[in-house]
DNA sequence: TATAATTATCTCAGATTCAAGATATCTTAA
DNA sequence: TTAAGATATCTTGAATCTGAGATAATTATA
């Protein structure tokens, strides 16, 4: 890449950093909206969610997925597990490891407020069209490829 | 939309919005990485750029840019004021307001490590090149503008 | 098998953020 | 001009997150 292009391309770099990060900041900001209307914050919508759409996790695994510090999930699961959305259960195979389950109270809790909280996202985003999203799916995906492979 | 489509756009926008979320959570983390081992954080280092950039700002207008509560805000400026990067300067036209304002130290240390967070931002941002970088931009302000007004 | 390394969870202290509210100052409108 | 409302900053307390380190269990290795 010759000067003039290099220059060019960190100013591009620093922009598109920069309206990324407002972007899901607007999108973030009207979920959590939503999110909080049904009496949880994100952290712990993720976490139910997770164990809604694909079955009862390992505590650690959830905090992989989530991209959460050990310490950060085993306070999320406390409150959870409080509100009684959820239940510790040891694993019986490897006893160092606890799944969390979700309780009917969760489950019935998801299956009132999943959908109307698809529709919300569906909204939010309503900005592009299928084509775009997909498109613009393909190159996140590259983007976020390359920062982490670099 | 018929109903079809409509569900197919439901599964996009999550997808969408994670994959949007894991991208800039991947960028952040590599950026973080680099701003800490200037020996600051993210939001200290948000507040120093606007600074060096675009000059002395009052307060609370830092915490607009940055989409800060006032209470952050005070915090951030505490503890760069403490490192002696900035100093505070009653304004003398409004005696409400209080300017940040870059300290010849806090600009030494941006003319060394701003150029150098440049280059990193760019080879961070490299999965896409300069007519990418271009296109998405432009998505990203379509999604981020309907998200704010809808 | 015994030891070392790895893995899963938790505890604790500290950092960062926000919301609510206090205070001081400025602006607007009666 | 003065009262009411708006604005800028700060204080306080609570929520959430992280890193470091403890403990217990499992797996790998000599």
């Amino acid at each position: 890449m010759d000067k003039e292009n290099k220059d060019e391309d960190i100013q591009l770099s620093l922009k598109l950093f920069v309206v990324l990060t407002r972007t899901l900041q607007s999108i973030q900001k009207e979920i959590i909206k939503d999110i909080k209307s049904y009496g949880l914050n994100s952290t712990e919508f993720g976490v139910l969610e997770l164990l809604y759409n694909k079955g009862a996790h390992p505590i650690q695994k959830i905090g992989q997925k989530l991209l959460l510090a050990s310490s950060s999930i085993t306070y999320v699961v406390d409150k959870l597990e409080k509100k009684q959305f959820l239940e510790r259960k040891a694993c019986p195979t490897d006893r160092r490891i606890t799944h969390a389950v979700l309780t009917d109270k969760g489950r019935d809790l998801m299956d009132e407020i999943f959908p109307k909280h698809q529709l919300v996202l569906q909204n939010i985003l309503g900005g592009l069209n299928i084509e775009e999203k997909k498109q613009m799916h393909e190159q996140l995906k590259k983007l976020g490829y390359h920062a982490e492979k670099r």
